[in-house]
DNA sequence: CGGTATCCTATTAGATACTG
DNA sequence: CAGTATCTAATAGGATACCG
């Protein structure tokens, strides 16, 4: 069994603050299982409380075990999920946010609910720009 | 040459008030375009001003013409990023955040800040969760 | 239930070469 | 400069089977 995210690169931009336009700084790959498709998702989903693996999975539409399980291993390796299990027969183990967890859930979703809230204006920007496009690939 | 987001699915979900949490619901789409790997840190470079393309190769260490390229398209399509092109030669080409591309770069950057800012405690949160995998992996 | 292991495919990303 | 086209390599993702 492999590790789940060891060659994430040297530590060497302690000096520059943790800057995420760099390249091998930790917090690039941090934000990428916040940001990433799933990541996202899950952090979402256990912002409104805490869930059982398959609650989860229902939850988040689509995701496959493999991919939940991906996922919540990275968050929880960063500290962001908390892993509750009992070792009761059937098992049942469940997940929840840290403080911390919950504090980057928190800016996630503002930005989600934010995105969400506006996407009239994106689609009407997408038909424009479609538009825009098609009648330029109409005149050969 | 194809369209770059296409295949996004049917927008069926108006009526679920675009929720990110369901497939094929466009949103999930642009929240892709806007938090993925190139996207976040492409948005994040424009909020400090308008810049060219090489600039942002520049700034957004390690992304490839190719990515950036793709990246400001779709950024461009969803009504985020501004492309203004002077048709001079050489051609200069100005790429900044309109005002919906700021409101949605203020709250990602809200979020790429926090996680900047508690990488110390992400980093001892893998230190102590790879210590743990690491001994129960020993004990064979 | 709550996963892991394996295999295989699809998508993404990078390198390189080339164009207006 | 500002890209596009093409090819290849790496990775993500899904299906299935199986374990505790």
């Amino acid at each position: 069994m492999k590790p789940i995210a060891q060659a994430e690169g040297a530590v060497d931009c302690q000096d520059l603050a943790f800057d995420v336009f760099s390249r091998h700084c930790p917090s690039r790959g941090t934000l990428e299982h916040v940001t990433g498709r799933w990541g996202a998702l899950t952090l979402g989903a256990l912002h409104e409380g805490s869930f059982r693996f398959n609650e989860l999975r229902r939850r988040v539409d689509g995701v496959s075990e493999k991919m939940l399980s991906q996922t919540l291993h990275a968050l929880e390796r960063d500290g962001l999920v908390h892993r509750e299990a009992q070792p009761t027969n059937p098992p049942r183990v469940d997940y929840e946010l840290t403080p911390l967890g919950r504090a980057v859930a928190e800016r996630l979703m503002a930005l989600i609910h934010f995105v969400e809230g506006r996407m009239d204006e994106v689609l009407e920007a997408r038909a424009s720009y479609d538009a825009k496009r098609s009648t330029l690939d109409g005149r050969a």
